[in-house]
DNA sequence: TCCGATTTGTTCGTATGTATG
DNA sequence: GCATACATACGAACAAATCGG
């Protein structure tokens, strides 16, 4: 439902929410918000109708209109004992997030707890939703995979105000620089640089990269893949590193690799580096259709350890990510910061942000070179 | 303050508090009140504004304004104002059950609500448990996949108690017998059936079948299975019917294949009915093994066209399931009651139990034998 | 205390969009 | 398809309260 009221509406609460307005502290008058949103009056009344009835805002005649003080209101709400962590991620049904959901969910209902379940589909505007919607009603804590995380983020403002109202969070995967929380995530960084070296030490020199680019995991897989390269002293080719967004993963990854495999092509890889299983497993389509054999023909190597490195024919190589585990350690981690919490600030034991240490696990889709 | 529309609010309440409006009761349209009032439209509708946000009244567009039921109104609305609805399913992170989540998710946010997730591993108490969770918080609504539903079930108590609690229901994939819950389910008989006729008329007489016995889709898929072969007169030879129950489905089925397969055996199958095509994917490894070529020397069918069917080399040949869609339509259809009893049993659009007609998606893993 | 500028409150008119029956 | 009823949005005018000078 996109009318101007409440677009008006939305773009006031979400200056409260990010803490633009403190409580009691005077918001634009009605004829200033109809300069900036080019609306009537009576659109600028209704919106503000609203959020005064919601509680967010009250007006005095002849002064102005208020950011109310939602303070004590909280308290009101308080007295609901609902133990809920919620759990935002990028994509819900794809790929290894049901795993990590399932661990979290796991341990969280064993403690007692229960987990509301977001998915941003990686798009800001969603996640800005839910951290409102956080903000609002009552959670103990969130668990949060970052949107865009390579991207520079436009919803700091609610994380900060998340930490102002005592909402701890945790990030996985990923996590905005900006902010320096607590993590849990991969050596990302080491990860590429682990694959690609697999390849380098079977011979390889002509080595594909496939990267995506707008989250951070993708960034630093692409550092790895090129220390590696640099530490052997093997030379990397610029037309061997591809970089595609989220938006573009069903169909660049897959058109370039094409290109390079023609018959025309100058530049045929021997080997490939891919930032995930699942496009590994995409990429093994387009290697079957040049009717290249896996790894005889070519070696490829995947990331995460996905049930999908098993389930095709040729087993994938590629590197261990910890899923439900990871899943379950977020809910640990959460669980202990709302404890401490609640015993009061006496013995903080100091979490810290944990790195997992990236293994490879090597089945049948790489091969060394040198048995030739 | 004697305003005018102050003047009109106070009369309708009046009418209200004299009982002259029963609840759910159609009061005077806005025009018919501009006239009786000799005020204009605006003010008859702030007056009306400010009764609904009181909860008075309720409008609804196209329909008029009604007189709202207060009666209950006090304790419940004034704790709740919370939106969420609880999905209980069997398994969070395996196979189709992420989509499905996914579906209800994306369409419960879009609508306001949020989704609270719980995981019965399959496991009864854990279901009780869940269920007593959602009874003792405030839910707004479930949608359930039910745990074993081949089997009876110990909490029916539990549900009866939902439906006192008036906390609305729906069953997804199956649904307990003694319910008989709304439900959203396929024709999982028919999809059996669909999916054997398709090998008979194939020419397939020797069809072995692989069914969970524990929830009803395994015991339809087989029963339709039954069906095809008497249809066909063709006979079974009960050795050609595995059935296993969910803890076994990592060993089981894979093992009775491995012995039809073996060079003693004196029953080697011609094509493969599986319950669906996660067991399909394990079956093909074993196939592999025996170095059999699907669907040259072997064909198999699965079932749910998930994300498995066409990740392997083979591309299976299976039965369409809605997944994501179905995840919608149980999200519309709990919104639906739960708006319906919010503005009272005024309208009860009776809405029923949706049977989703399985359809078959043919690939590359069965073929004729009749082309030889 | 009054003035005038500003800001919200009340009321009218008009038009078009959308859901219901 | 049509009439009805509510939803959204524009414009205009005047009233009442506030606040700085």
């Amino acid at each position: 439902m996109q009318t101007k009221y409440n677009m008006v509406k939305q773009a006031i609460k979400s200056k409260i929410l990010e803490g633009a307005f403190q409580p009691h502290q005077k918001i634009s008058s009605e004829s200033e918000l109809m300069k900036q949103f080019e609306v009537s009056r009576h659109t600028v009344r209704l919106a503000i109708g609203e959020l005064v009835n919601d509680g967010w805002l009250y007006r005095e005649q002849g002064a102005g209109t208020f950011c109310a003080d939602r303070s004590n209101l909280n308290e009101k709400n308080h007295f609901t004992p609902q133990k809920n962590i919620a759990i935002i991620t990028t994509y819900i049904s794809d790929y290894i997030f049901p795993s990590i959901i399932r661990g979290a969910e796991s341990y969280l209902s064993e403690h007692g707890y229960h987990v509301s379940l977001f998915s941003t589909n990686n798009d800001h505007d969603n996640e800005r939703k839910f951290l409102e919607k956080i903000l609002t009603q009552h959670f103990d804590g969130v668990i949060i995979e970052p949107t865009k995380s390579a991207i520079s983020n436009p919803n700091i403002n609610y994380y900060l105000n998340l930490e102002r109202e005592n909402i701890p969070y945790i990030m996985i995967n990923a996590y905005y620089d900006e902010l320096e929380p607590l993590s849990i995530m991969m050596d990302d960084e080491k990860g590429g640089f682990i694959s690609t070296e697999h390849l380098i030490q079977q011979g390889h020199s002509n080595i594909v990269g496939f990267f995506k680019n707008d989250d951070i995991q993708g960034t630093k897989r692409l550092k790895g893949y090129i220390k590696a390269h640099r530490q052997h002293n093997i030379p990397i080719n610029p037309n061997n590193i591809v970089t595609y967004s989220s938006a573009e993963k069903f169909s660049k990854p897959v058109e370039e690799l094409r290109k390079m495999l023609e018959p025309s092509s100058d530049n045929r890889p021997s080997a490939i580096v891919s930032y995930n299983d699942e496009l590994a497993i995409k990429l093994l389509d387009v290697l079957r259709d040049f009717q290249l054999k896996v790894p005889t023909d070519i070696s490829i190597v995947g990331y995460d350890n996905s049930f999908l490195a098993e389930v095709s024919e040729v087993k994938l190589t590629t590197i261990e990510h910890p899923k439900a585990a990871l899943g379950t350690l977020a809910a640990d981690m959460i669980l202990q910061i709302i404890e401490q919490d609640k015993t009061g600030t006496g013995k903080q034991t100091e979490l810290s942000s944990v790195l997992y240490q990236p293994e490879l696990v090597i089945r049948d889709s790489t091969r060394s070179l040198e048995n030739d």
